[in-house]
DNA sequence: TCTGGGGTCCTCAGACGA
DNA sequence: TCTGTCGTCTGAGGACCC
């Protein structure tokens, strides 16, 4: 028999990274109970201090129950910017130990160190390397899991973290390490929600089954799984639970859509405010597009009413697109099919069907087009004057007001509607040193 | 308790052409 | 010409992840 090959893939997941990285700007605030993200009544938790946690504060907990948990702790607007900023510097300390890394997001990924050995030494020592370098040079904390396959690394990882108790944090092991040989020992015990893709929905499905642990999702026969969760899902979770993974680390994964979603802090009810919302919405997703160099066949407009009902509308193109007026055109003409007088929560656009934005050919609407060719100067004019100037330098005319113009960009309304009183962010502001 | 934003993937139903 | 089947595409919605 020859022995297993001993464990390559690491899950790195840094420490509450939002709370960590305020908390290193304003260390005045260390050992307080800090949280980050949306401080609206719509917003949400991005990330919660240690200290936060321990008033049982959590990541995705509404903004409104977290300050009814603890109405002492400081509450931070995100800086999804800045944050971005930092996790490229950390993702460059794990790229210089493997060029083998998948980002899951801005704070955590995975790494295949198989060919790393040589020259760093074994997987587990390259965990321990990486979080002095990420400590040393950063300033901030990380998990580190070991195991032969990815998810097993993701769980543990998270067995390495510190916990919040109510007397204080528990510092975590920093590493565990699930060695080929106590691979069902290590997973079989753990709650089935740990898997990765076990939600609640699912969960309330295994639990009709009896099922508590991955150890009881493993004891069921194949077939059993599939007809209650479906062929694709119940066959993925069956072989998780028999630790069985095969998925490679991807360091390059094409994006495959990209969209732009807005809660807003009042119900919209006016079908000409959505309108415009529609509008700025389009203008964000196809100036990401020509900045990725991608076009796109497929709209999608989201709505969200009052009561949560979420429904989509979606048309696709005769020829992919990267223009803001075509996304436009087209997200409004969803948009009419839809009756927004009941209160419109949240609005999105989205652009999916992605492809490299080269080949193009001109469809019948086009041609009939008021000359489409000066459209795509004007909207190339626009991408680079935005470049030089910020984004907010210049924009449709519609979107004009009397403070400025109102563009949507990336990550600035991350975890929903910030608060009335927070000042309206100016000209200057982090994105606008994008581009430089 | 009242639920963000940016994604991916899956399922299902209906349309349509071969 | 009509009907049934199959594969593919499209659209809608749901579940899940961080």
């Amino acid at each position: 028999m020859t022995p297993a090959a001993p464990p390559s893939i690491l899950h790195v997941d840094m420490d509450a990274f939002f709370a960590a990285v305020e908390l290193r700007r304003r260390p005045e605030l260390r050992g307080q109970p800090v949280v980050v993200g949306g401080t609206g009544e719509r917003g949400v938790v991005a990330a919660a201090s240690y200290e936060a946690r321990a008033f049982g504060i959590h990541s995705a907990m509404p903004a409104t129950r977290a300050r009814r948990l603890c109405p002492h702790a400081v509450f931070l607007p995100g800086d999804h910017a800045h944050y971005g900023e930092v996790s490229a510097r950390v993702m460059a300390i794990f790229r210089s130990m493997t060029p083998l890394v998948e980002p899951i997001s801005l704070d955590e990924a995975f790494l295949d160190v198989a060919g790393a050995r040589r020259l760093h030494g074994d997987a587990p020592a390259i965990a321990a390397r990486i979080r002095a370098r990420v400590h040393e040079e950063e300033g901030l904390t990380c998990s580190v899991g070991v195991a032969r396959v990815k998810f097993l690394a993701k769980l543990a990882s998270e067995a390495a973290k510190p916990r919040a108790t109510p007397r204080g944090t528990r510092p975590g092991a920093g590493v565990v390490v699930v060695d080929p040989g106590r691979e069902l020992a290590f997973l079989h015990p753990l709650p089935v929600q740990a898997l990765w893709g076990v939600g609640p929905a699912t969960l309330t499905r295994l639990q009709r089954l009896g099922v508590r642990t991955v150890g009881d999702l493993a004891d069921l026969p194949l077939d059993v799984v599939v007809a209650n969760l479906g062929q694709a899902s119940g066959a993925h979770l069956h072989a998780l639970a028999h630790a069985v993974d095969p998925r490679s680390v991807e360091p390059e994964q094409a994006t495959k859509s990209v969209g732009h979603e807005e809660t807003y802090p009042r119900d919209l009810h006016r079908r000409a405010d959505c309108e415009l919302e529609v509008l700025r919405l389009a203008d964000a997703v196809a100036t990401r597009l020509r900045a990725a160099g991608v076009r796109g066949r497929t709209v999608t407009v989201k709505v969200r009413f009052g009561d949560f009902r979420t429904i989509t509308r979606s048309a696709t193109l005769a020829r992919a697109t990267d223009s803001a007026r075509e996304v436009a055109r087209t997200g409004r003409r969803l948009l009419a099919e839809v009756d927004t007088s009941p209160g419109v929560r949240l609005l999105g656009v989205s652009v999916s069907g992605l492809g490299e934005g080269a080949a193009e050919q001109l469809s019948f609407d086009e041609i009939a087009d008021d000359r489409p060719d000066d459209w795509r100067a004007a909207e190339a004019v626009v991408d680079e004057i935005r470049a030089r100037f910020g984004s907010r330098s210049v924009g449709p005319a519609s979107l004009a007001g009397p403070g400025g113009l109102r563009i949507a960009r990336r990550g600035a309304q991350q975890w929903g509607p910030d608060a009335p009183e927070r000042p309206a962010e100016g000209p200057g502001g982090a994105d606008e040193q994008a581009g430089r």
